[in-house]
DNA sequence: TACCTCTGTCAAGAAGCCGTTAAGATCAGC
DNA sequence: GCTGATCTTAACGGCTTCTTGACAGAGGTA
């Protein structure tokens, strides 16, 4: 990678310029936020290998960002927080972050784990950063959002989507219900799998030819669910 | 991932002790070392998903068994040491670990740690060599949790799908009655080996040309079952 | 041969999971 | 505060899957 390239998420001034000093001097290309609104505006338009967020931004909760980040993209996310609390580590980690780095931090360590997640993303290659899908007549835009079907969009509520939004990233693949209850309704609600009924009939409502008999939408008795790919 | 295998690679009883509760009991499957060389053949044997390693070993350094491991195997290795250093952190980093926790270490903040490593290799998927098995018309996909028979997938129910995956696992070696209803039907299992025989039934009926002369999946009377490898 | 153990097959009842519907609770926008 | 959309929760029928019992065949042994 020739010259990574760095948003950071931080409202504090003197961490930004703190960052700023470091990365560049690494040979790390920057692009700074001061609110989450921001951020998500920077990660979408600069196409990032790696996002440094702060949990505590003015505008909102650091975990809303995450999860709105990860609703289309699957770049690496280093938070970096006050909170040393155990719960907020593990609601970030579990929330999409893949590592959370405590203030304040020792610089090298921090380089040390940005390195890390660059390797990681080095491994997965260019294209499984892909951010649309297509199956027969159903056609997924994480980038923007959107559903088609048949080329006419389709309107889905926000767990709907979330849901089929999981079951993209990993198309093709079993996902389990505990996996795809953590990602949609959060750790806690790993024992209610009738939700996953419930938002699976509607689904394949909107998206079957024939619910009842469902193309796309396929289920694993006792296993969980999955999306068929190609 | 249906159940994820865990090598763990440290030599206090009292810490293995502790995270045999914590990690069995949220689903992963355990293998102990004591010693760096025995990690290392653990690793090799097990195929696991994820590698836990203290820094603290006997036998050998910490960073060397990261080396060796490296040498042939990307599982995601995280790291547990007492040792808090800085430049301890960046050394075993750098040299190939996936996370690094120091201790003493609050077990949710591992969990959760440890489920991004798993979802990282997730992620990675697919096409890796090692999860996938081929012997005549049969082919098992552990990645995707799918069977194909010339091409069509076949569906299994989740007993009948664990005890086939079971059989890949160890392909090409005998594998005890024991062990199958241990690994299938769990710890209380053992001695319902009337079970073995029923869903070697369904799984010889659903996957063999000719379920009465068996071409894949081979009786050895007296000891357990057998799936043929090329 | 007769007997015994191990193995394979079939089938039926039980149990649990899944899909569906609908009603009350909650939230967001006006 | 009203209204419509969305989420949660409960209920229930249907269906897959699991468990269990019965029995027959294979193969070894006295």
């Amino acid at each position: 990678m020739a010259e990574p390239v760095v948003v950071v998420i931080e409202d504090e001034p003197q961490i930004r310029r703190f960052l700023r000093a470091a990365l560049t001097g690494q040979g790390y290309r920057l692009f700074e936020a001061g609110t989450g609104e921001d951020g998500l505006i920077e990660a979408a338009s600069r196409q990032p290998d790696l996002v440094i967020l702060d949990l505590g931004l003015p505008d909102m909760d650091g975990l809303a960002v995450i999860k709105r980040l990860r609703e289309w993209s699957a770049v690496p996310v280093i938070v970096l927080s006050a909170r040393g609390q155990e719960r907020d580590k593990v609601a970030a980690l579990d929330g999409g972050a893949d590592d959370y780095v405590g203030k304040p931090f020792a610089v090298g360590e921090l380089l040390a784990r940005m390195r890390v997640a660059l390797r990681h993303r080095a491994q997965l290659g260019g294209e499984s950063v892909e951010s649309t899908f297509t199956v027969g007549d159903l056609h997924v835009d994480l980038g923007r959002r959107r559903v088609l079907l048949g080329g006419a969009e389709v309107h889905l509520s926000p767990i709907e989507y979330r849901l089929l939004a999981t079951l993209v990233r990993y198309a093709g693949r079993v996902v389990t219900h505990r996996q795809l209850l953590r990602e949609v309704w959060g750790p806690n609600a790993e024992a209610q799998s009738h939700y996953l009924r419930v938002y699976m009939t509607h689904l394949r409502r909107k998206l079957e030819p024939d619910p009842a008999r469902p193309r796309y939408l396929l289920t694993e008795p006792g296993v969980g669910y999955r999306l068929l790919a190609e």
